[in-house]
DNA sequence: TTGTAAATGTTATATTATTACATAGTGTTA
DNA sequence: TAACACTATGTAATAATATAACATTTACAA
């Protein structure tokens, strides 16, 4: 069982903000979109941001700097991700694939070092963009 | 049979100091470092790592912003890189593994994307930092 | 030797992220 | 309730990372 997290009022609107877009979203861009909503520092932003990713909401693609939303439920807290990004339109999936995840967090090879996290981005080009 | 590359001037110094450091660089660390070498500017620094990256010389650690050379000489120019990063001490090593690189270059979800790179990141502590 | 691609030099600026400090809310327990 | 610890917020300043734009030079093959 999971614990519940209440979302702090800040953390609520930027998660929201996040979890409703289509592609990976960027700090700045997420100031810019919630200033309305009287967050006006990068500092509001980099603090939610932070925490979400802490307890598993969102994931931030080490690659090109942006936050998307978890889309997989099961995720053991930011611990074992695995993500898809098309280099031509830049969508990014999160990769739910058991064989895999079960693959990488037995991994260990021979430095005899004892992991406890992973992160692991492919990258290549969507269907969509693969037919053009 | 790799092609070779003849580095440049700049290239070949930012890559020197890079080979020689036993810790990842960050850019601006690198910059310090090559002033007495009359390498001034930021971008002249970026420049010679987006080239080395790009020849395969050296990868970025996206998780640190910063730069390692490439200690497995069959790297396939920087198209299938994985590292183990200790995160008490900050050590990072090359993963030179022929299984987990054959499982994840031959990789396919069911999202149909046919993919051309990939970058793992397993974090943990390293021998050393687990026996503290 | 001329054309072209790669590399360099320089200035300015954009983007991403953190430090430092003050204040306010939330929940627990004496 | 009061005291406490902890989390979150607000604000300003600044640090760290990275790119745009433009002029010039070098490498090297046709
Ligand atoms: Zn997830
Ligand atoms: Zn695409
Ligand atoms: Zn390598
Ligand atoms: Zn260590």
């Amino acid at each position: 069982m999971q614990k519940q997290h209440n979302l702090s009022k800040n953390q609520k609107i930027i998660f929201d903000l996040i979890d409703k877009s289509s592609e990976p979203l960027k700090a700045y861009s997420i100031l810019f979109n919630v200033q309305k909503k009287g967050i006006n520092a990068p500092l509001q932003v980099y603090r939610a941001l932070d925490k979400l990713v802490e307890i598993g909401k969102i994931h931030k693609i080490e690659s090109r700097n942006a936050f998307i939303a978890c889309q997989n439920s099961s995720c053991q807290i930011s611990k074992a991700t695995a993500f898809s990004i098309c280099e031509s339109c830049e969508k990014v999936s999160e990769i739910s694939n058991t064989k895999l995840s079960k693959y990488l967090s037995n991994f260990a090879d021979e430095a005899g070092m004892k992991y406890s996290k992973y992160n692991l981005e492919f990258f290549g080009l969507c269907k969509k963009c693969k037919s053009k």
